[in-house]
Order: C-alpha cells, then structure tokens, then sequence
DNA sequence: ACCTGAACACCGTTCAAGT
DNA sequence: ACCTGAACACCGTTCAAGT
C-alpha cells in the first residue's frame, strides 16, 4: 500500500443527506470486491442473486476484509450481519462460526486496519535515521491508512480500548513496543519515551480524526456556486466571524497542517529526551 | 456547573466485561433522576412499575436530558428508544411527538452537551484578561464537560459534522464566533485567527477522546495486587518494554499533561499572531 | 465440515385508535 | 392534546437440522 495519499487537493466531499454519507469508494489492496455489487442494493433484495457456483470458501480474513470493504463503501451504520454475510454470498448465520459476534467483528476490523501498517513500506519498525524520521514515518503511515479508510477510522479513535497502555490510534501491542524500543534505542529514557508516545497519539488522534470527519462534513453552499443558490441553509446573520471566514475555515490545508504540527510535535518531544546518548 | 472536575487523581476506573462499562455514575446538573431505576433491570421489565401519578408532561428537553443520564449510567449501546421511555415512565412512541428519530436524539443530545459550557462560569464569551486566558478558561471548560460525561464524549467527537467550519469538539456556530471574535478582539488577523482554532480544536479532541477512553481502559492486574492473580491475561513476553514501562504507561498524568499542552499550544498560537495590536 | 431455516428477543418507526 | 396498541420491517444470535 503506497498509493500516494499525500496529495492534500482531492477537495472537499460533498455528502447532502446526513447520516447516509457515502465517501469515496476505497476499494484498494484488500481483495474481494464482492461488495461492491451490494452497493445501492438497499431496497432491492433480489432472491437468487449470487451465483452459488465457484465460492470460495468462508474464513475469519475474509469476513473481516468484506467488513472493511463495506463500512467503507457503505459507512459503518449500513455494517449489518445480514448485509455483510450477503455481501459474501452467504447467510447471516454462517458468520458466527468465525466470528463470535457483531462486536468482537468490529473490533477485529479495528485490527485489520492497523496491521495495514505493517505492511506500508515506508513505515520502519525500528529506527535508521535517527528517530526523527522513524517519528515521521510512522505518523505518516497513520495517516495513510486513516485516509484510506475515512468511515471506518472512528472505530480506532472510539472502540473502548482493553489496556491503558494502549493509545488510540496506536493500539497494537507491536506499535507501542516499536514505538518505545526504537525511541529507546536512540537514546530517550523510559519517562521521555512514555512522555514522547503519549504526546505523539494524541497528536495523531485528534489530527486524524478531524481530517476523516472532514471528509464527510457538508461543504456547504458558496464554494461550489451552486445552480439554485437556496439563500441560506441556517440564518448566519448572528454569527458574522463565521460567515466571513466561511471560505477559509472551509479551505483544506489538512496535509500542511499536519506536516507543521508534526514537526512542533518533534520539537517538543526533542525537549523530553535525555540527553545521554548522542 | 461548577463541580471541580480539575482533581486528576480519582485514579483509573476498572470494568471487567468488554462493552458494558460502567463509568462513575455521574448524574449530577440535569434533574431527573428517573433513569436511575432502570439500572440492572436489564432482564427484569416488571410490568405497570412506574406510579403513573402526577408525571410531568413530556418535552423535548425532559427527554434529551433523560438521554444523556442514560448514556452516562448505562453507555451509548444501552441507549434505546424503547428503554429511555421506560425512563421516562413512557412507551417509545410518545417519543416520537418531541424528536424524529433516534439519530437526531443523538445529535441533540451532543447539543446539550456543548450547551452545559454556556452556564460555566469560568469560560468567558469574550476575552477580559487576554486571549491566553480566554482561550485556557475554553480549554478547561470544553475538559470539564467531557469528563463529566465520559461515555457521551465520544458522541461528540465522531457524529458527523454539518459544516467545514464546525469542528468537533467546538461544534457549535456559537463557540466558533465566540472563539473568532475573542481572537479578533485581541489583534489576530483573519488567518491566524483560522489558524488558531484549527491546533486548538485537534489538541482538544485528541486529548479529550484519549482521556475519556481510558476512563473506560481496562487497568489490568498488577496495580490492584488482585486476589487470584492470574498469571496473565495475554502473554507479553514479546514486548519487553510495554511490560517495563506498564506502571508508567498506567500512569494518569492526564491533567499536568493536558495543561503542559495547552501551554505548548498556546506558544504556537503566539507565534501565528500577527503583531498589529499589542 | 460447512451452511441454512426457523425461531427468539429485541430494535426503530408508523399510524390508527384511544382518553 | 397527548399517549398507546398493534403492526411492520429489520436486527443479532442460537440451535437443531440439512447436505
């Protein structure tokens, strides 16, 4: 997974009716674009549509992946046993004897998205270039896959977390290991690594999670000039800062945003570490 | 509401069984203790329970409030409509007469939440001392009204956004003019004025969400001393440093940490200040 | 061994009907 | 004017039964 997510243009995404909001169609790496077919098919449930013919069998990958797939497609509330086990051409039932249930799914498609990053190229699991750019990298790898799955990120922010050690988004055993061992391999102490993993992941959470919920946000009429020009969705009259700065506070400046936190970020945490080892 | 939130200790929350967590009951401000009965009558619906006496009528606002200590007693997954006109010694459709639907609850529920910073007394409408006090009074009002409803937080932080302008977890039109004009006020042009509410919007979020979650974080054996000790949950054996640095990374340091950002990012709003006024 | 039909308890929501 | 009963379509989940 490489695809260049770092163009920060791409422009705002328009989503009118609230709560159906469809985001881009990220239908990358993960095979199976069995779902797809599903897509629109709210209403329309045609008895005999999938073909019985040459189906794989069902497993525990596939099920999470087909999940992945359709939170992304659909969003995470369209995410429904009975629709994801047709998506697979298969009974809502079948599922549960590979996957104990609703929950434990979600919570698997949580570490689907994570282990994602394992195999991002660009991201080390331990440092060659100082820790700066181990930092770097591993920020950015987050924010790929963040980007690449922009309905299904709020489950990694949100999903109630099993050990306090374990930080949004960073919440793999792995990660945090990588994460402390490679600060500590180059020099920070263990109250400067922990200081440094905290300020990193709530630097990251709260990027993230704004960039995705962005994503899904109403542009709003004037950017776009729209052709029937209703005058005004709500009365903005009280609120004339707002109306002023409407264009810039709707401007995406997200990719640059993130670059110039990140960097106060290794600033600050430059500030945490010990100064033993050189 | 003025209860002091700002004690860091209170130490971490245990809860066993994944996706009920139990966080402090916290039904403090908003009447209606209603909700309370209805705790642990999970399985138990005794028939004609509630004295159908001398009910007040319903409104909107009993109900929304009614909502909100429900999601603070038995968690957002709990949240039905039928249940919370249990609550209210209602069935649910009556519901239906003051809210549309379940997901605009929602939405009004996160209303009220942003709405209990209005009745603070320590957040300011517009700045008297500077923007640097002004914008810590924010911060630390936005943090009381978190912690003081943990398992609704989320709600706030990741229910769909309306506008480009509106970002979480200063979601509301009134916050975001008042946070514009402060900053006006006080010699910030139009871009860093932006600029501004953009850092300070992600750092809220990002430690606020982390904050409330581990609220609901699982502490694991070892800093209770528990009785039967099982020798662990999951083998650890492969990640040295995270069993290491486990008391530490345990650790609630999240109110120095919170005002040792804030500080920090107050020094980056500094520096985007234009230097027009003094 | 793997999938399904039928069933259960529970949802959100509508609407005609009660008081 | 305000609430409810009954109903509908849809859930998650279990389990005996099919192949």
């Amino acid at each position: 997974m490489e695809n260049g997510v770092s163009r920060d243009a791409e422009g705002p995404r328009r989503s009118r009716g609230r709560g159906s909001g469809h985001w881009g169609t990220t239908t990358e790496e993960r095979g199976s674009a069995v779902v797809d077919e599903a897509v629109d098919a709210d209403a329309e449930v045609v008895a005999g549509r999938e073909p019985p013919s040459a189906r794989q069998p069902l497993s525990r990958d596939r099920i999470v992946a087909a999940a992945l797939d359709f939170i992304d497609s659909q969003g995470l509330a369209g995410l429904t046993m009975r629709r994801l086990g047709q998506a697979l051409g298969v009974e809502a039932m079948s599922l549960y004897r590979y996957v104990p249930g609703r929950e434990d799914l979600l919570d698997a498609v949580v570490e689907a998205i994570i282990a994602d990053m394992q195999s991002d190229e660009d991201v080390l699991r331990t440092p060659d270039h100082g820790w700066q750019d181990f930092l770097q990298r591993l920020a950015h790898g987050v924010r790929r896959v963040a980007l690449a799955h922009p309905a299904a990120f709020p489950l990694v922010a949100s999903r109630p977390v099993e050990a306090p050690w374990l930080r949004p988004p960073l919440r793999s055993l792995e990660w945090v290991e990588a994460f402390l061992a490679g600060l500590h391999d180059e020099g920070f102490d263990d109250a400067s690594a922990v200081g440094a993993y905290r300020a990193f992941t709530s630097f990251l959470l709260g990027h993230l999670l704004l960039e995705v919920s962005a994503l899904g946000a109403d542009v709003g009429p004037l950017d776009v000039l729209e052709e029937d020009a209703e005058p005004e969705r709500d009365d903005l009259t009280e609120y004339p800062l707002v109306v002023r700065l409407r264009a810039a506070l709707s401007e995406d400046h997200s990719a640059v945003e993130f670059e110039e936190a990140l960097e106060e970020l290794l600033g600050r945490i430059a500030s945490m570490r010990s100064a033993k080892t050189p």
